[in-house]
DNA sequence: GATGTTTGGTGTAAAAAGAACAATAACCCT
DNA sequence: AGGGTTATTGTTCTTTTTACACCAAACATC
């Protein structure tokens, strides 16, 4: 083989970490491999990317696979090469974290020929190939902006409460924070919009229902202010 | 061709935004194109991937070859994949920055084949290739992580005075800092050692030197405090 | 050697932001 | 009606950030 055809013996993949929250906290999405390499394990979301496919479109492609979702926020976070992290080739990695909903989502046996669920992120060890590094890369990732940048909306029903939007935060920062200061911190901010509606069914209190406003963002933005939790 | 073989019709590079700083301000390193494509025009240092490389030893050895210097602070950014990006094929770039001391390196005429050279960042426009939005990107991740992390002495000579570290973090941060307030921070921080040494064949009163402690930012990060200007 | 020019070095006060903290309200359940 | 549970709200204290001006030390010039 020349030098210049084992540059091509090479090919480049997407690995998506994919993050949900419920009651139970914050979410990644997992598959279970069915065929070797790492047959059985679990590991992220992924794919080969196509010859005439841009990164995001791939990215976008095995999530659509995956869930039916599309339009979902997706952001990519760096690319992992090291030699030997496949153990049939030379492949290199574009890893994308995208948050989802996961009301918009619940893992079906059949999804995608094998089992896909949602893991807890505590209880996740072992993954297929470099994943598990990928994951902490992604997560990093994560935390740093959700602080920075309105996102964590994205993993939110559109309707939630004050309540469950800190729980987000705690779930993602690995934090407690203060009730009574978040609240008002992110009540100053003026990107929620109060929708005089309240919780139903629940056995105590109901709480006030807020969505998010985009537009308020961006305006918010435009007079220099800049989200910071 | 199979499908198969189509992936495989693909090949990485790295390319790198090689930051310093001096007087002038902060500089980016480029380097002339000596061939098609983009004969002529400005880009940045970078190189396919070796087969059996690891994306970070392809970025250290571009940057070494260019330089002759090692051991320079580098990180990566992110991936680079759109479609048609490079004229001849499917190149996907990972790319990356890093930091060196412009008194350690003065471009030769004669150093890499074809031309290199510093340039403000303002006079850089029409790079080859989609180097322009790499630049962009890895600028911005400079910015961000500048202020999180003491990364900014990797671009000073060992000793220098305060005015001189406050004049980086002005060119980095384009922004303007006041003198007392920015001294009182970084000296707060207790990572600075004076050297007890003051500039010589100035016209001025001359100013104290100082050193980056290593050791003492290692102390200060595990008592939990954190970079933060 | 007196004067000018240039950059270096220093403290304080006011404003803003962040942290700590507890009592009442509203719903369901029994 | 009373108990259980979560929701909602304001104040005080502490810390951090900002704004701001004068004297000092070296060299250059006359």
């Amino acid at each position: 083989m020349s030098e210049v055809d084992s540059f091509f013996k090479s090919a480049f993949s997407v690995d998506n970490v994919i993050f949900g929250f419920d009651e139970g906290g914050l979410k990644v999405l997992l598959i279970q491999r069915g065929a070797p390499p790492f047959k059985g394990k679990w590991a992220l979301p992924g794919d080969l990317v196509y010859p005439n496919e841009n990164l995001e479109t791939a990215a976008e492609r095995v999530l659509e696979q995956l869930t039916g979702l599309r339009g979902v926020y997706l952001e990519q976070v760096k690319a992992f090469g090291a030699v030997n992290r496949h153990p049939l080739g030379r492949v290199i990695t574009i890893a994308y974290y995208s948050l989802v909903k996961t009301r918009d989502y619940s893992p079906t046996p059949a999804s995608f020929a094998q089992s896909a669920s949602w893991h807890s992120l505590h209880d996740i060890d072992d993954l297929a190939f470099d994943h598990g590094e990928i994951l902490s890369n992604c997560l990093l990732q994560l935390k740093q902006r959700v602080r920075i940048a309105p996102i964590g909306f994205e993993l939110l029903p559109p309707k939630f409460t004050l309540t469950e939007l800190q729980h987000l935060y705690e779930a993602i920062l690995e934090t407690e924070l203060d009730k009574r200061n978040f609240r008002k911190k992110i009540l100053s901010m003026n990107l929620l919009q109060d929708l005089n509606e309240i919780q139903e069914g629940v056995a105590h209190r109901p709480a006030k229902l807020y969505q998010f406003e985009q537009d308020r963002y961006r305006q918010f933005v435009d007079k220099g202010y800049s989200f910071d939790l």
